[in-house]
DNA sequence: AGCACCAAGTAAACATCGTCCACATACGCT
DNA sequence: AGCGTATGTGGACGATGTTTACTTGGTGCT
């Protein structure tokens, strides 16, 4: 994708992944590596917060590791299998910055108003996220990993993924009462997709050039407007 | 990205784009193609349509319009230039899409039923086209062009792009006095966030599972929420 | 202790892609 | 008629993912 090849010195042309980039040149004395598949997971991860899941590419992964392009098939089956062990450490991520805002919100005063509290929480943790690392977030929610999965890797310490956290937000608002049994249903959906749609649209679509604080602004009204459509 | 490459009869090895894939091995006589850059744009299409942005491979839309992979070069500054016109295109038929959608509503009845039939409308064509043309979709909103621009590629018959379809109906709204001038500010945003949100968590999210009815059904509950949670 | 096994890493190759440079062709204007 | 130039061609380069065959050396069994 780099527009100018200006002709790198490719003397080491067949040592192409023993001191290639400037990273990470630490030649390792073992024969063996000892910890391949997570400095490829942490290469990619790199990668990712960078450029997003197109530039995750596999022979990068195993240059900064030291390592021959091959080696990482050894540990995944693909450059796709590498892409799916990134993407989850991206989602828990995510569900690490959600929960960071959550915690902020004590129960101590009207149950209503933690209630309002969590959801705002939740909505605005995942929408600082995706402005804060937005390399990351695309990665997180590119090609489809099944939601209610409580795959572990996806989570961060309560355990649950964003969309379980989301839900645990809604679940407040039944309890306090300011939604209904009947509007609960599926308000998971409606309440993400508002928010998604809009951090996809700064992120990688036609609101590109939308200044960070005036998408945060957008967020709180976009809670607000879940807030009062859902009931 | 094909997992299995099964060994292609490769006797046509320098021949690579005469005659190669079944689609279109029309051999044209003349040395001049005639109408290039809209046979690229056409099989790119297809590509998008088949596989959304990634699938846009430049090399295979030459092979199909049965010229060598550098003729593209003298239509499109490259890769990314072919994927913006095909953009462009898929553009277009969302447009289209919302277009036909509007057109069903008559302003015979009360303006604000009408009004609330436009935003339905407006919603409902762009989910509905999300849901029958996935990879067009995801093409169409792949990378940002610049939302405000009337570029008359991006438009469909009325001259209008998606979001200034969506403006109208917005503008309907208020007409009608559902919506304050104050609300009125910004809203675009707030509404086509949800939809667009939707759309993308199951064309290329973690709902990808979720069946097409549903995604409807969800579509309408999220236009209502929208009508009541702006105000 | 010795040795064989096998997981982990290497080497070399292939196909595909985008892109650049030099060259060829024939359309259409003067 | 002839020529300029827009349009296509040929061949190459570097990048990527992936496969097949080979090497290395640590583990564990006897």
């Amino acid at each position: 994708m780099d527009a100018v090849h200006t002709n790198p010195p490719r003397d080491t042309l067949f040592l192409e992944y023993t001191m290639k980039k400037n990273v990470t040149p630490e030649k390792r004395k073992t024969f063996r590596h000892g910890d391949l598949r997570n400095a490829l997971v942490r290469a990619g991860l790199e990668m990712a917060r960078a450029g997003g899941p197109d530039a995750v590419v596999l022979r990068e992964a195993t240059r900064q590791a030291g390592v021959s392009p091959n080696a990482a098939y050894r540990h995944f089956a693909g450059q796709a299998d590498l892409l799916d062990a990134v993407r989850s450490a991206c989602l828990s991520r995510v569900a690490a910055a959600i929960e960071d805002e959550l915690k902020k919100c004590r129960p101590g005063s009207n149950p209503q108003v933690f209630a309002r509290k969590s959801l705002r929480a939740v909505g605005m943790g995942y929408l600082g996220f995706a402005m804060r690392e937005p390399g990351m977030f695309r990665t997180a929610f590119s090609v489809p990993p099944p939601v209610h999965s409580p795959d572990p890797a996806n989570t961060a310490s309560m355990g649950l993924n964003p969309f379980q956290l989301l839900s645990l937000a809604l679940d407040r608002m039944q309890e306090s009462g300011l939604l209904s049994k009947k509007d609960r249903k599926g308000a998971e959906y409606l309440a993400w997709s508002t928010v998604h749609g809009l951090a996809l649209l700064v992120l990688e679509g036609p609101l590109h050039a939308m200044p960070p604080q005036m998408v945060l602004a957008l967020g709180e009204r976009l809670v607000v407007m879940v807030e009062r459509g859902l009931s």
